[in-house]
DNA sequence: ATGGGTCAG
DNA sequence: CTTTCTGACCCAT
């Protein structure tokens, strides 16, 4: 080892992260789908969003839509399943519990990757990658890749160089790697490959004679900075090993919360967006309710498709909430404002809600003339206690407690059962 | 402050 | 018939 012994002991970043996840989170409870070409749906079975290595082999691309793949599904013995939150979510919260046994210093980063702090020579970090791939494929049942460099930017490129080349066994300490062959590497692969540089970035990249990872670790940090951003400079110096994205801390707060769908089919009337504000209205109140936040605005919107660029229409109205709320009825009839600016015959393909100015629950004491009578009642908690005991759509304002479903909400056909959330849909396991 | 642009997963 | 949906952050205004 070339580099000298006080270099080893420098703490690390091991970046995880599950091979295509939903993919994988479903043949952990069903293991008949091993081997066969797998994809999952994105949201109302629109298109493909994860595939199995079998389903990529078939040519079958991100994002390619569902109806076209659809004729096809039979002759390839293709298996294709609409997304099943509940399902990965919970796989992904034992992921995560797992891999928090071997470092304190965790960062869930998203559903299926986290970071870790880390420390030890090179044989003790390759060693702990190997454990911990060992141990997620068998305490959960998913495959995972792991990436440990100095930081995070070249902790992600070890993990896909891992993922993508079998010769690592889905383990890649960068600093293991020989220096040429890392080299090597980088002056043969995209700027576009690096975390956090995407289409527009490379393009102007480009333009400046910058095109290979190489390229962009050998620049001037601060050049960079001026004729970029500041993002651009810090993924330069963490290329060139130096650590200037941190470790996060658990957010607890969010800056805002979006409820938006695209409906299984458009909507004509303001009557029925009128319905979707109000569940969407009532989804927010639950949420902020869950977090422990007040909204003191609510923007309501609706668009038509993008695909269809005539009639396009983009309705949205900002409504200042006179005081911080996430009361239900409150935020409901504050998204209803909205109505007014739906124009009856156009086919909206998409609505929503967003609260922003966020701020905790307060111990503020209001002043009883402007007190909320309906907080004072806890209508959100009560329709939330009826929601949890009786189901969704047992209870609702307006028009979101009808049962039997509006023919807008989400469709999924094709969803695998919630194995480890619902006591009904546990797998059955038969001993002969 | 805020809205537009960019990115991520 | 589709391009998830949601969230963050930087920067110019």
């Amino acid at each position: 080892m070339a580099r000298p012994a006080v270099m080893q002991r420098m703490p690390q970043i091991a970046h995880v992260d599950v091979n295509c996840f939903y993919a994988s989170a479903e043949r952990a409870f069903n293991p008949s789908l091993e081997g066969k070409p797998v994809i999952v749906l994105s949201n109302n079975d629109g298109c493909a969003v994860t595939r199995s290595p079998e389903a990529k082999a078939l040519g079958i691309a991100m994002g390619e839509p569902w109806f076209k793949l659809a004729p096809r599904a039979k002759e390839w013995g293709l298996v294709a399943l609409s997304s099943n939150y509940e399902l990965y979510g919970d796989i992904s919260a034992r992921v995560m519990e797992l891999l928090g046994r071997y470092s304190a210093w965790l960062e869930v980063y998203s559903i299926d990757e986290a970071f870790l702090g880390v420390k030890g020579t090179p044989a003790e970090l390759v060693a702990m990658g190997r454990s911990m791939k060992s141990a997620v494929q068998r305490n959960v049942g998913v495959p995972v890749c792991v990436g440990i460099a100095p930081t995070k930017t070249l902790a992600k490129l070890a993990n896909k160089w891992a993922k993508n080349n079998p010769a690592f066994g889905g383990v890649c300490h960068w600093d293991s790697v020989p220096a040429a062959v890392r080299e090597d590497l980088m002056g043969r692969l995209s700027v576009e490959e690096i975390w956090g540089i995407a289409g527009r970035l490379t393009r102007r990249l480009n333009v400046r004679g910058i095109f290979t990872i190489a390229d962009l670790a050998g620049v001037d940090p601060v050049k960079i900075r001026d004729k970029f951003n500041v993002v651009v400079m810090r993924t330069v110096l963490e290329l060139q090993g130096t650590p200037c994205i941190p470790m996060e801390e658990e957010r607890i707060g969010r800056d805002q919360l979006i409820f938006s769908r695209s409906f299984a089919k458009p909507i004509t009337t303001a009557a029925d967006i009128g319905q979707v504000m109000s569940v969407y209205g009532q989804q927010a109140s639950a949420r902020l309710a869950k977090h422990g936040l007040q909204a003191k605005i609510l923007t309501a919107f609706a668009g038509t498709s993008h695909f269809n660029p005539k009639d396009t229409s983009y309705p949205s109205v900002c409504v200042p909430l006179p005081m911080p709320t996430a009361d239900p009825v409150i935020l409901t009839k504050a998204a209803h404002a909205l109505l007014p600016r739906i124009v009856d015959g156009i086919r909206y393909a998409r609505a929503g809600i967003m609260v922003t100015d966020l701020r905790p629950t307060g111990n503020q004491a209001p002043l009883s003339l402007f007190e909320n009578p309906y907080e004072e009642r806890h209508i959100g908690e009560l329709l939330e206690d009826v929601t949890r005991r009786y189901g969704r759509g047992s209870i609702g304002l307006g028009f979101a407690g009808i049962r039997g479903g509006p023919d807008w909400t989400m469709k999924r056909d094709m969803l695998s059962p919630r194995y480890t959330t619902h006591w009904d849909e546990l797998p059955l396991v038969k001993a002969a």
